[in-house]
DNA sequence: CACCACTATGTCAGTTCTTACATAGTTCAA
DNA sequence: TTGAACTATGTAAGAACTGACATAGTGGTG
Protein backbone atom coordinates (compact mmCIF):
# COMPACT_ATOMS: atom_id res chain seq x y z
CA UNK A 1 0.00 0.00 0.00
CA UNK A 2 3.34 2.31 0.77
CA UNK A 3 3.96 2.35 -3.06
CA UNK A 4 2.28 4.80 -5.14
CA UNK A 5 2.77 4.51 -8.43
CA UNK A 6 4.24 8.08 -9.67
CA UNK A 7 2.96 10.16 -12.95
CA UNK A 8 5.93 8.87 -15.08
CA UNK A 9 4.91 5.39 -14.21
CA UNK A 10 1.62 5.99 -16.14
CA UNK A 11 3.68 7.26 -18.80
CA UNK A 12 5.76 4.50 -18.79
CA UNK A 13 2.09 1.86 -18.67
CA UNK A 14 0.59 4.55 -21.92
CA UNK A 15 3.84 3.70 -23.81
CA UNK A 16 3.73 -0.43 -22.95
CA UNK A 17 -0.15 -0.52 -23.80
CA UNK A 18 0.65 0.39 -27.49
CA UNK A 19 3.71 -1.96 -28.03
CA UNK A 20 6.17 -4.36 -26.17
CA UNK A 21 9.12 -2.34 -25.79
CA UNK A 22 12.71 -2.23 -24.08
CA UNK A 23 13.22 0.16 -21.68
CA UNK A 24 15.34 1.92 -23.98
CA UNK A 25 12.89 2.36 -26.26
CA UNK A 26 10.11 3.41 -24.04
CA UNK A 27 12.87 6.64 -23.71
CA UNK A 28 13.03 7.13 -27.37
CA UNK A 29 9.36 6.94 -27.73
CA UNK A 30 9.10 9.62 -24.87
CA UNK A 31 10.92 11.99 -26.82
CA UNK A 32 9.03 11.37 -30.52
CA UNK A 33 6.91 14.82 -31.41
CA UNK A 34 3.62 13.00 -30.31
CA UNK A 35 4.63 11.51 -26.95
CA UNK A 36 6.67 14.39 -25.83
CA UNK A 37 5.16 15.50 -22.74
CA UNK A 38 6.93 13.43 -20.15
CA UNK A 39 9.99 12.88 -20.43
CA UNK A 40 12.36 10.86 -18.71
CA UNK A 41 16.08 9.58 -18.57
CA UNK A 42 16.35 5.82 -19.23
CA UNK A 43 18.11 5.37 -15.77
CA UNK A 44 14.72 6.99 -13.97
CA UNK A 45 12.72 4.36 -16.32
CA UNK A 46 14.65 1.53 -15.45
CA UNK A 47 14.31 2.38 -11.47
CA UNK A 48 10.31 2.98 -12.39
CA UNK A 49 10.02 -0.32 -14.31
CA UNK A 50 11.11 -2.14 -11.43
CA UNK A 51 8.49 -0.61 -9.32
CA UNK A 52 5.45 -1.69 -11.77
CA UNK A 53 7.35 -4.86 -12.14
CA UNK A 54 7.36 -5.46 -8.26
CA UNK A 55 3.78 -4.35 -8.42
CA UNK A 56 2.72 -6.63 -11.13
CA UNK A 57 1.85 -4.40 -13.37
CA UNK A 58 4.69 -4.76 -16.12
CA UNK A 59 6.21 -8.11 -16.85
CA UNK A 60 8.98 -9.14 -19.03
CA UNK A 61 10.80 -11.77 -21.29
CA UNK A 62 14.65 -11.78 -22.30
CA UNK A 63 16.27 -11.69 -25.20
CA UNK A 64 20.06 -11.68 -26.08
CA UNK A 65 21.45 -7.75 -25.85
CA UNK A 66 24.02 -5.90 -27.02
CA UNK A 67 25.85 -4.93 -23.69
CA UNK A 68 26.53 -7.45 -21.04
CA UNK A 69 23.00 -7.95 -19.63
CA UNK A 70 20.58 -9.46 -21.21
CA UNK A 71 17.56 -7.07 -23.09
CA UNK A 72 14.29 -7.01 -21.17
CA UNK A 73 11.24 -6.37 -23.55
CA UNK A 74 8.62 -5.31 -21.18
CA UNK A 75 4.90 -5.72 -21.53
CA UNK A 76 1.96 -4.28 -19.95
CA UNK A 77 0.00 -6.75 -17.63
CA UNK A 78 -4.09 -7.27 -17.74
CA UNK A 79 -3.53 -5.74 -13.90
CA UNK A 80 -1.44 -2.56 -15.06
CA UNK A 81 -3.82 -2.60 -18.31
CA UNK A 82 -6.59 -1.88 -15.40
CA UNK A 83 -4.52 0.56 -13.24
CA UNK A 84 -4.04 2.66 -16.65
CA UNK A 85 -7.60 2.39 -17.45
CA UNK A 86 -8.47 3.75 -13.85
CA UNK A 87 -5.80 6.25 -13.93
CA UNK A 88 -6.70 7.98 -17.48
CA UNK A 89 -10.15 9.52 -16.03
CA UNK A 90 -9.11 10.81 -12.32
CA UNK A 91 -8.77 14.47 -12.60
CA UNK A 92 -5.12 15.24 -13.20
CA UNK A 93 -3.28 16.87 -10.00
CA UNK A 94 -2.92 20.49 -10.05
CA UNK A 95 0.58 20.72 -12.15
CA UNK A 96 3.04 23.37 -10.69
CA UNK A 97 3.47 25.52 -13.73
CA UNK A 98 7.23 26.18 -14.32
CA UNK A 99 8.38 27.64 -17.73
CA UNK A 100 11.64 29.51 -17.63
CA UNK A 101 10.71 31.47 -20.49
CA UNK A 102 7.67 32.98 -19.06
CA UNK A 103 9.98 33.99 -15.68
CA UNK A 104 12.43 35.42 -17.53
CA UNK A 105 9.58 37.54 -19.38
CA UNK A 106 8.73 38.68 -15.56
CA UNK A 107 11.99 39.98 -15.16
CA UNK A 108 12.33 41.53 -18.52
CA UNK A 109 12.00 45.00 -17.70
CA UNK A 110 15.72 44.71 -16.04
CA UNK A 111 17.32 44.09 -19.14
CA UNK A 112 18.67 44.85 -22.49
CA UNK A 113 15.90 45.08 -24.79
CA UNK A 114 18.09 43.80 -27.80
CA UNK A 115 19.38 41.09 -26.31
CA UNK A 116 15.72 40.38 -25.29
CA UNK A 117 14.36 40.50 -28.71
CA UNK A 118 17.18 38.19 -30.15
CA UNK A 119 16.27 35.90 -27.15
CA UNK A 120 12.52 35.83 -28.29
CA UNK A 121 13.87 35.37 -32.22
CA UNK A 122 15.38 32.17 -31.33
CA UNK A 123 12.23 30.96 -29.44
CA UNK A 124 10.21 32.00 -31.85
CA UNK A 125 12.20 29.45 -34.15
CA UNK A 126 12.11 26.80 -32.53
CA UNK A 127 8.03 26.86 -32.38
CA UNK A 128 7.64 27.42 -36.10
CA UNK A 129 10.08 24.16 -36.61
CA UNK A 130 7.92 22.15 -34.68
CA UNK A 131 4.74 23.91 -35.19
CA UNK A 132 5.56 23.03 -39.11
CA UNK A 133 5.93 19.16 -38.46
CA UNK A 134 2.93 19.20 -36.22
CA UNK A 135 0.84 20.65 -39.11
CA UNK A 136 2.51 18.58 -41.87
CA UNK A 137 1.69 15.08 -39.36
CA UNK A 138 -1.98 16.38 -38.64
CA UNK A 139 -2.88 17.17 -42.20
CA UNK A 140 -2.09 13.19 -42.84
CA UNK A 141 -3.76 12.16 -39.64
CA UNK A 142 -6.72 14.45 -40.27
CA UNK A 143 -7.42 12.48 -43.42
CA UNK A 144 -7.32 9.25 -41.89
CA UNK A 145 -9.82 10.38 -38.56
CA UNK A 146 -8.86 7.45 -36.40
CA UNK A 147 -11.69 5.98 -34.43
CA UNK A 148 -11.86 6.52 -30.58
CA UNK A 149 -10.85 2.83 -29.28
CA UNK A 150 -7.94 3.12 -31.11
CA UNK A 151 -4.37 4.12 -30.30
CA UNK A 152 -3.96 6.49 -32.89
CA UNK A 153 -6.74 8.34 -32.04
CA UNK A 154 -4.28 8.98 -28.86
CA UNK A 155 -1.65 9.86 -31.35
CA UNK A 156 -4.46 12.62 -32.90
CA UNK A 157 -5.38 14.32 -29.38
CA UNK A 158 -2.19 14.95 -28.44
CA UNK A 159 -0.90 16.13 -31.35
CA UNK A 160 -3.74 18.58 -31.70
CA UNK A 161 -2.61 20.09 -28.11
CA UNK A 162 0.90 20.02 -29.35
CA UNK A 163 -0.43 22.17 -32.69
CA UNK A 164 -2.45 24.54 -31.06
CA UNK A 165 0.09 25.41 -27.78
CA UNK A 166 2.74 25.97 -30.60
CA UNK A 167 0.31 28.22 -32.51
CA UNK A 168 -0.02 29.81 -29.13
CA UNK A 169 3.49 30.19 -28.50
CA UNK A 170 4.56 31.24 -31.94
CA UNK A 171 2.18 34.26 -31.32
CA UNK A 172 3.03 35.31 -27.98
CA UNK A 173 6.85 35.39 -29.17
CA UNK A 174 5.89 37.76 -32.38
CA UNK A 175 4.18 39.76 -29.59
CA UNK A 176 6.59 39.94 -27.30
CA UNK A 177 9.10 41.10 -30.39
CA UNK A 178 6.71 43.80 -31.55
CA UNK A 179 6.66 44.78 -27.76
CA UNK A 180 10.51 45.14 -27.96
CA UNK A 181 11.02 46.84 -31.17
CA UNK A 182 8.35 49.89 -29.82
CA UNK A 183 10.45 50.39 -27.28
CA UNK A 184 14.22 50.15 -29.19
CA UNK A 185 12.70 52.98 -31.70
CA UNK A 186 10.36 55.13 -29.67
CA UNK A 187 10.25 57.31 -32.91
CA UNK A 188 6.77 58.45 -32.69
CA UNK A 189 6.49 59.52 -29.13
CA UNK A 190 9.51 61.99 -27.64
CA UNK A 191 8.31 61.37 -24.72
CA UNK A 192 10.27 58.76 -23.43
CA UNK A 193 12.52 59.00 -20.48
CA UNK A 194 15.99 59.24 -22.17
CA UNK A 195 18.02 57.70 -19.28
CA UNK A 196 21.29 55.78 -20.71
CA UNK B 1 32.17 27.95 -7.88
CA UNK B 2 30.05 24.87 -7.23
CA UNK B 3 26.91 26.54 -5.78
CA UNK B 4 25.09 27.09 -9.22
CA UNK B 5 21.59 28.77 -8.07
CA UNK B 6 18.64 26.95 -9.87
CA UNK B 7 15.76 28.46 -11.64
CA UNK B 8 13.68 28.56 -8.24
CA UNK B 9 16.89 31.17 -7.73
CA UNK B 10 16.31 33.06 -9.89
CA UNK B 11 12.14 33.40 -9.59
CA UNK B 12 12.80 34.64 -5.97
CA UNK B 13 15.17 37.32 -7.42
CA UNK B 14 12.40 38.51 -9.57
CA UNK B 15 10.23 38.49 -6.80
CA UNK B 16 12.49 40.47 -4.76
CA UNK B 17 13.14 42.88 -7.22
CA UNK B 18 9.61 44.35 -7.46
CA UNK B 19 9.53 44.84 -3.38
CA UNK B 20 11.51 43.47 -0.63
CA UNK B 21 9.50 40.38 1.20
CA UNK B 22 9.97 37.82 3.73
CA UNK B 23 9.81 34.43 2.53
CA UNK B 24 6.28 33.80 3.33
CA UNK B 25 5.62 36.64 1.21
CA UNK B 26 7.45 35.39 -1.68
CA UNK B 27 5.61 32.37 -2.05
CA UNK B 28 2.44 34.17 -2.16
CA UNK B 29 3.24 36.35 -4.49
CA UNK B 30 4.49 33.55 -6.62
CA UNK B 31 0.83 31.95 -6.39
CA UNK B 32 -0.90 34.91 -8.00
CA UNK B 33 -1.98 34.86 -11.31
CA UNK B 34 0.11 37.09 -12.90
CA UNK B 35 3.62 35.68 -11.43
CA UNK B 36 2.59 31.39 -11.29
CA UNK B 37 4.69 30.31 -13.21
CA UNK B 38 7.34 29.37 -10.96
CA UNK B 39 5.30 28.26 -7.93
CA UNK B 40 7.23 26.75 -4.34
CA UNK B 41 6.69 25.81 -1.12
CA UNK B 42 7.72 27.62 1.27
CA UNK B 43 10.22 25.17 2.80
CA UNK B 44 12.07 25.29 -0.73
CA UNK B 45 11.85 29.03 -0.58
CA UNK B 46 13.56 29.08 2.55
CA UNK B 47 16.34 26.56 1.36
CA UNK B 48 17.20 28.73 -2.15
CA UNK B 49 17.16 31.64 -0.04
CA UNK B 50 19.78 31.08 2.48
CA UNK B 51 21.69 29.99 -0.17
CA UNK B 52 21.31 33.21 -2.13
CA UNK B 53 21.78 34.61 1.10
CA UNK B 54 25.49 32.81 1.47
CA UNK B 55 26.38 33.85 -2.53
CA UNK B 56 25.59 37.46 -1.11
CA UNK B 57 22.50 38.10 -4.05
CA UNK B 58 19.96 38.65 -1.36
CA UNK B 59 20.77 40.68 2.13
CA UNK B 60 17.83 41.10 5.47
CA UNK B 61 16.86 42.52 8.03
CA UNK B 62 14.25 41.16 10.92
CA UNK B 63 11.44 42.58 12.48
CA UNK B 64 9.78 40.73 15.42
CA UNK B 65 7.19 37.64 13.77
CA UNK B 66 4.16 36.16 15.18
CA UNK B 67 6.35 32.73 15.32
CA UNK B 68 8.98 32.27 18.36
CA UNK B 69 11.30 33.15 15.64
CA UNK B 70 12.24 37.09 14.29
CA UNK B 71 10.76 37.76 10.71
CA UNK B 72 13.35 38.20 8.29
CA UNK B 73 12.51 40.96 5.30
CA UNK B 74 14.58 40.07 2.25
CA UNK B 75 15.72 42.27 -0.13
CA UNK B 76 17.96 42.17 -3.30
CA UNK B 77 21.77 43.35 -3.30
CA UNK B 78 23.51 45.19 -6.10
CA UNK B 79 24.94 41.59 -6.94
CA UNK B 80 21.70 40.13 -6.91
CA UNK B 81 20.35 42.34 -9.72
CA UNK B 82 23.24 41.96 -11.85
CA UNK B 83 23.18 38.38 -11.75
CA UNK B 84 19.43 38.59 -12.71
CA UNK B 85 19.69 41.01 -15.40
CA UNK B 86 22.57 38.94 -16.69
CA UNK B 87 20.82 35.65 -16.02
CA UNK B 88 17.62 36.76 -17.95
CA UNK B 89 18.79 37.19 -21.27
CA UNK B 90 20.89 33.94 -21.26
CA UNK B 91 18.68 31.49 -23.58
CA UNK B 92 16.27 29.10 -21.53
CA UNK B 93 17.46 25.77 -21.01
CA UNK B 94 15.04 23.23 -23.30
CA UNK B 95 12.22 22.56 -20.45
CA UNK B 96 11.47 18.69 -19.69
CA UNK B 97 7.53 18.68 -20.92
CA UNK B 98 5.39 17.60 -18.46
CA UNK B 99 1.40 18.01 -18.66
CA UNK B 100 -0.64 15.15 -16.53
CA UNK B 101 -4.03 16.21 -18.68
CA UNK B 102 -2.07 15.65 -22.29
CA UNK B 103 -0.69 12.08 -21.28
CA UNK B 104 -3.77 11.01 -19.96
CA UNK B 105 -5.20 12.27 -23.64
CA UNK B 106 -2.28 10.18 -25.02
CA UNK B 107 -3.73 7.39 -23.33
CA UNK B 108 -7.93 8.10 -23.59
CA UNK B 109 -8.23 5.36 -26.20
CA UNK B 110 -8.38 2.95 -23.26
CA UNK B 111 -10.96 4.64 -21.12
CA UNK B 112 -14.55 5.40 -21.09
CA UNK B 113 -15.51 8.00 -23.37
CA UNK B 114 -18.17 9.36 -21.23
CA UNK B 115 -16.15 9.89 -18.06
CA UNK B 116 -13.33 11.28 -20.34
CA UNK B 117 -15.54 13.90 -21.29
CA UNK B 118 -16.38 15.07 -17.89
CA UNK B 119 -12.89 15.19 -16.83
CA UNK B 120 -12.34 17.70 -20.10
CA UNK B 121 -15.48 19.44 -19.18
CA UNK B 122 -14.02 20.21 -15.70
CA UNK B 123 -10.59 20.73 -17.18
CA UNK B 124 -12.61 23.49 -19.37
CA UNK B 125 -14.04 25.56 -17.07
CA UNK B 126 -11.36 26.01 -14.80
CA UNK B 127 -9.01 27.44 -18.08
CA UNK B 128 -12.59 29.95 -19.05
CA UNK B 129 -12.50 30.88 -15.10
CA UNK B 130 -8.81 31.74 -15.33
CA UNK B 131 -9.42 33.28 -18.59
CA UNK B 132 -12.33 35.42 -17.57
CA UNK B 133 -9.77 36.50 -15.30
CA UNK B 134 -6.56 37.50 -17.53
CA UNK B 135 -8.89 39.00 -19.97
CA UNK B 136 -10.27 41.59 -17.05
CA UNK B 137 -6.51 42.29 -16.23
CA UNK B 138 -5.68 42.55 -19.57
CA UNK B 139 -8.54 45.20 -20.57
CA UNK B 140 -6.82 47.66 -17.51
CA UNK B 141 -3.45 46.97 -18.45
CA UNK B 142 -3.47 47.64 -22.20
CA UNK B 143 -5.14 51.13 -21.38
CA UNK B 144 -2.19 51.48 -19.09
CA UNK B 145 0.57 50.88 -21.81
CA UNK B 146 2.98 49.94 -19.40
CA UNK B 147 6.42 51.20 -20.53
CA UNK B 148 9.76 48.86 -20.84
CA UNK B 149 11.93 49.35 -18.16
CA UNK B 150 8.88 49.27 -15.65
CA UNK B 151 7.92 46.12 -13.32
CA UNK B 152 4.61 46.79 -15.03
CA UNK B 153 6.26 45.75 -18.53
CA UNK B 154 6.91 42.37 -16.53
CA UNK B 155 3.27 41.85 -15.29
CA UNK B 156 1.74 42.45 -18.76
CA UNK B 157 4.05 40.27 -20.96
CA UNK B 158 3.61 37.58 -18.51
CA UNK B 159 -0.47 38.33 -18.24
CA UNK B 160 -0.28 38.10 -22.40
CA UNK B 161 1.00 34.55 -22.66
CA UNK B 162 -1.40 33.73 -19.24
CA UNK B 163 -4.11 35.03 -21.75
CA UNK B 164 -3.18 32.60 -25.24
CA UNK B 165 -2.07 30.04 -23.16
CA UNK B 166 -5.97 29.89 -21.55
CA UNK B 167 -7.22 30.62 -24.71
CA UNK B 168 -5.08 27.29 -26.81
CA UNK B 169 -6.17 25.27 -23.43
CA UNK B 170 -10.11 25.90 -23.19
CA UNK B 171 -10.32 25.79 -27.46
CA UNK B 172 -8.24 22.47 -27.26
CA UNK B 173 -10.90 21.29 -24.50
CA UNK B 174 -13.52 22.16 -26.13
CA UNK B 175 -12.04 20.16 -28.86
CA UNK B 176 -11.52 17.00 -27.21
CA UNK B 177 -15.12 17.26 -25.81
CA UNK B 178 -16.27 17.39 -29.11
CA UNK B 179 -14.22 14.96 -30.51
CA UNK B 180 -15.51 12.53 -27.59
CA UNK B 181 -19.53 13.01 -27.93
CA UNK B 182 -19.19 12.33 -31.58
CA UNK B 183 -18.14 8.93 -30.13
CA UNK B 184 -20.53 8.56 -27.77
CA UNK B 185 -23.51 9.22 -30.72
CA UNK B 186 -22.42 7.90 -33.91
CA UNK B 187 -26.19 8.31 -35.14
CA UNK B 188 -24.99 9.10 -38.95
CA UNK B 189 -22.53 6.07 -38.95
CA UNK B 190 -24.16 2.51 -38.92
CA UNK B 191 -20.71 1.05 -39.54
CA UNK B 192 -19.35 1.52 -35.75
CA UNK B 193 -17.70 -1.46 -34.15
CA UNK B 194 -20.75 -1.96 -31.38
CA UNK B 195 -18.61 -3.86 -28.49
CA UNK B 196 -20.86 -3.31 -25.37
C1' DC C 1 41.37 0.96 -38.94
C1' DA C 2 39.84 4.37 -35.92
C1' DC C 3 35.98 6.72 -34.44
C1' DC C 4 31.20 7.71 -33.89
C1' DA C 5 26.36 6.76 -33.37
C1' DC C 6 23.13 3.54 -31.92
C1' DT C 7 21.33 -0.17 -29.03
C1' DA C 8 20.94 -1.78 -24.25
C1' DT C 9 21.22 -2.20 -19.06
C1' DG C 10 22.65 -0.71 -14.90
C1' DT C 11 24.82 2.00 -10.59
C1' DC C 12 25.59 6.04 -7.91
C1' DA C 13 26.12 10.66 -6.23
C1' DG C 14 23.90 14.63 -5.85
C1' DT C 15 20.04 18.19 -6.69
C1' DT C 16 15.43 19.66 -6.45
C1' DC C 17 11.30 19.49 -4.48
C1' DT C 18 7.20 17.83 -1.65
C1' DT C 19 4.92 16.64 2.57
C1' DA C 20 4.54 16.50 7.17
C1' DC C 21 5.70 18.20 11.47
C1' DA C 22 6.66 21.91 15.01
C1' DT C 23 6.00 26.54 17.01
C1' DA C 24 3.33 30.73 17.96
C1' DG C 25 1.02 35.24 17.60
C1' DT C 26 -3.19 37.85 15.52
C1' DT C 27 -7.77 38.44 13.75
C1' DC C 28 -12.35 37.27 12.69
C1' DA C 29 -16.55 34.58 12.67
C1' DA C 30 -19.77 31.24 14.76
C1' DT D 1 -14.75 30.97 23.57
C1' DT D 2 -13.45 27.85 20.47
C1' DG D 3 -11.69 27.20 16.22
C1' DA D 4 -10.29 28.48 11.65
C1' DA D 5 -7.50 31.33 8.62
C1' DC D 6 -3.56 33.96 8.18
C1' DT D 7 1.20 35.41 9.18
C1' DA D 8 5.90 33.64 9.84
C1' DT D 9 10.14 30.50 10.24
C1' DG D 10 12.19 26.41 10.36
C1' DT D 11 13.56 20.88 10.28
C1' DA D 12 13.65 16.42 8.33
C1' DA D 13 12.45 12.34 5.73
C1' DG D 14 11.96 10.82 1.51
C1' DA D 15 10.39 10.99 -3.49
C1' DA D 16 11.60 12.30 -8.11
C1' DC D 17 14.89 13.26 -11.19
C1' DT D 18 19.51 14.42 -13.54
C1' DG D 19 24.00 13.46 -15.21
C1' DA D 20 28.06 10.98 -15.10
C1' DC D 21 30.12 6.67 -15.23
C1' DA D 22 30.62 1.69 -16.67
C1' DT D 23 30.12 -2.13 -20.03
C1' DA D 24 29.73 -3.96 -24.68
C1' DG D 25 28.11 -5.39 -29.35
C1' DT D 26 26.83 -3.70 -34.23
C1' DG D 27 27.07 -0.88 -38.22
C1' DG D 28 28.54 2.97 -40.90
C1' DT D 29 31.80 6.84 -42.27
C1' DG D 30 36.21 8.85 -43.22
Amino acid sequence: MSSTIPTLGFAILSVLARADSTGYEIAGRMRNPVARFWTASHSQIHTDLRRLLAAGLVGYTTAPGPGPQEKKIYSITGEGLEALREWVTEPPRPQPERDELVLKTYAAWLADPAALSEMFRTALRGHEKRLAEYEAAWASMEKEAPAFGTPRFGNMAALRCGLTYERHRADWCRWMIDQLSRSLKPSCDASYPSEE
